[in-house]
DNA sequence: GGGCCCGCAGGG
DNA sequence: CCCTGCGGGCCC
């Protein structure tokens, strides 16, 4: 079939070019079948994602896939040989313009912001670039005679077709510097690293929704279910950040005069006297920021009460051993009385402040008052060593997956001691693995970590992250739902290790810290055999910052710290 | 700090 | 019941 008949959009085109790129992944044909029957069901949502972009920049689509089909090049390959270049890593103004965080409720569009915007690179399809590299020895010279440098002869039949259809080959080198590993990778035992990436892979954009019937009138764009899905993050106003819940049966349940009410009014219980110490903090804020609403960041006054109620929060978290009565009597669920009064979305306190108390907040909301941060964890002892592992009967108490896209429920620098901790949170869902995700649906969450000597790179809001080691040519489950999730633009929920490198400014203290969500913006095929990928991750917009180093909104808290390192002790002494 | 090796949870 | 895996305790 000719290169002009495959139209970007058809489902012609669509088809070869997922199945090329599939074969050319996965090389077995079931594997193949599988991503061609997940594909194939996308391309209706692609069609009409074609449509609406084209008619927000007023495109006369035919013309412009007669364009396209006339220069026959890929339109990612712009080259910087010297720099790592990802996949449409550094999107164009068009691509940027129309990706869904510019297009979400948050960012309404208007056609006259987009009007003068060329439409070349608006295409369904993008292609890899094309590259070649050598990991540990980046001023070496040229390629050893025993490296392997594969060329077409070596080339699956779907390669060689594939080759053809897409851009030209002009393979080039570049030198990865890792701010974690520096030069002392030498000792592995892979010292050089070839690879050929010279075929285009397809690669479906990340979903953008279809336009409303109003909007050649500018009106906002309304996302469909599956943007919704894939990127929940990017969809969801500011007023839903930290929703207000409705108040729990278990709350309203609690009558003011029953008998265990009665006893804290009589008693007072020190629990009880915090509670009332925090809500005067929040109040004490709010005063001061009655006054200086215009100066707030500045008043000394004010940062200090601010510090004083981050205490007293993080405190709480950890160390206020509360009853379902106590915090009833308190009110401190209450919209007017209690913690919502922080992290409501009209409030001027700290970003910090708002997610840390939303933590305790949706905490006792689900009536789960254990403050020990191993709650949910029982140790066994085996016959060497003892074993944390979940226990069954807090996790059907307070039931959690991890098999969802974003981050509802958890805050950004939330922190756990142990990644088993993450899994009974729902944040991560491998007890050990670095990797979790679906086949189909990819990877919902990943864990930076120091061990298994990955060759990664963390830059904070970006990263690369490989895949594990596969073998014959086969990619490892965990690498095939990353590069699903490559496919989709679904959004990766982060958490970073303590494990990390000593030079990583952003490796939490001690145990594990959430650090937003991430979307994969491309990868490089470091391995044919091993199918080693690294995958090129960035931060998604609109999070709060990454809660590294030493600040006052910096997490692990204090407390958590001492904590954890009590635990440590702790351990090894039963 | 590195290596051994025993584990866990989750998925096929 | 098998397998995988960016933990982690414990030994040196």
């Amino acid at each position: 079939m000719p290169n002009t008949e495959r139209e970007p959009g058809s489902r012609d085109f669509l088809e070869q070019a997922q199945h090329d790129a599939a074969r050319q992944r996965y090389g077995t044909p079931g594997a193949l079948q599988d991503v061609i029957n997940v594909m194939m069901a996308d391309q209706d949502q692609a069609k009409r994602v074609n449509a609406a972009k084209a008619a927000m920049l007023g495109v006369d689509i035919d013309a412009t896939v007669e364009k396209w089909a006339s220069k026959n090049t890929s339109v990612f390959h712009h080259g910087t040989p010297q720099s790592v270049r990802w996949p449409a890593s550094n999107p164009t103004a068009t691509e940027k313009d129309l990706s869904p965080a510019a297009l979400g409720p948050k960012h309404d569009v208007t056609m006259s912001e987009h009007g003068a915007t060329s439409p070349e690179t608006d295409m369904h399809v993008g292609y890899s670039s094309t590259t070649q590299m050598d990991v540990s020895s980046p001023e070496s010279g040229e390629l050893t005679g025993d490296s392997t440098t594969p060329n077409e002869s070596e080339m699956s039949d779907g390669q060689v077709r594939n080759a053809n259809m897409g851009a030209r080959s002009s393979i080039q080198r570049f030198s990865l510097n890792t701010n974690n590993d520096g030069p002392k990778k030498e000792k592995g035992k892979r010292k050089r690293v070839t690879f050929l990436d010279d075929m285009p892979i397809p690669t479906l954009l990340p979903a953008t929704p279809p336009v409303a019937e109003s909007s050649r009138l500018g009106a906002a764009r309304v996302p469909t279910e599956l943007d919704t899905q894939l990127a929940p993050s990017l969809f969801v106003q500011q007023a839903e950040r930290y929703p207000v819940e409705p108040l729990p049966k278990w709350y309203e349940d609690i009558k003011p005069n029953n008998l265990e009410m009665n006893k804290i009014r009589k008693k007072r219980p020190q629990a009880l006297n915090s509670l009332e110490a925090l809500k005067n903090c929040i109040g004490r804020c709010e005063d001061k920021m009655m006054q200086r609403s215009n100066v707030q960041s500045k008043n000394p006054k004010l940062l200090e009460l601010f510090d004083e109620l981050r205490n007293l929060v993080h405190k709480a978290e950890i160390y206020l051993p509360v009853d379902k009565y106590i915090v009833r009597f308190a009110r401190i669920l209450h919209k007017e009385n209690g913690l919502p009064r922080i992290f409501q979305e009209d409030t001027q306190f700290p970003s910090d402040l708002k997610a840390d108390s939303y933590q305790l907040y949706l905490r006792w909301i689900r009536e789960d008052f254990e403050q020990n941060v191993l709650r949910g964890i029982i140790t066994v002892k085996g016959p060497n060593r003892g074993s944390d592992r979940l226990d069954p009967k807090y996790r059907s108490k307070y039931p959690t997956t991890a098999k969802y896209y974003g981050d509802k429920g958890l805050i950004i620098g939330q922190c756990w001691p142990s990644q088993l901790c993450t899994v009974r949170d729902g944040a991560h869902g491998s007890s050990q693995g670095g990797i979790f995700g679906d086949k189909d649906k990819g990877a919902y969450s990943i864990v930076l970590s120091g061990g298994g000597g990955y060759n990664d790179q963390d830059n904070g809001d970006s990263i690369v992250y490989s895949g594990t080691d596969g073998q014959d040519f086969t990619p490892t489950e965990a690498t095939q739902q990353m590069l699903r999730s490559a496919e989709l633009g679904n959004e990766i929920r982060v958490i970073r290790s303590a494990n990390l490198h000593r030079d990583n400014q952003y490796r939490p203290v001690i145990g594990f810290r959430y650090d937003g969500l991430y979307t994969i913006k491309g990868f490089e095929l470091v391995d044919k055999e091993k199918q080693i990928h690294r995958f090129k991750l960035e931060r998604c917009p609109g999070q709060d910052e990454i809660r590294y180093g030493d600040n006052a909104a910096s997490r692990p808290t204090q407390y958590e710290i001492d904590e954890y390192k009590s635990l440590k002790v702790k351990h090894r002494w039963a």
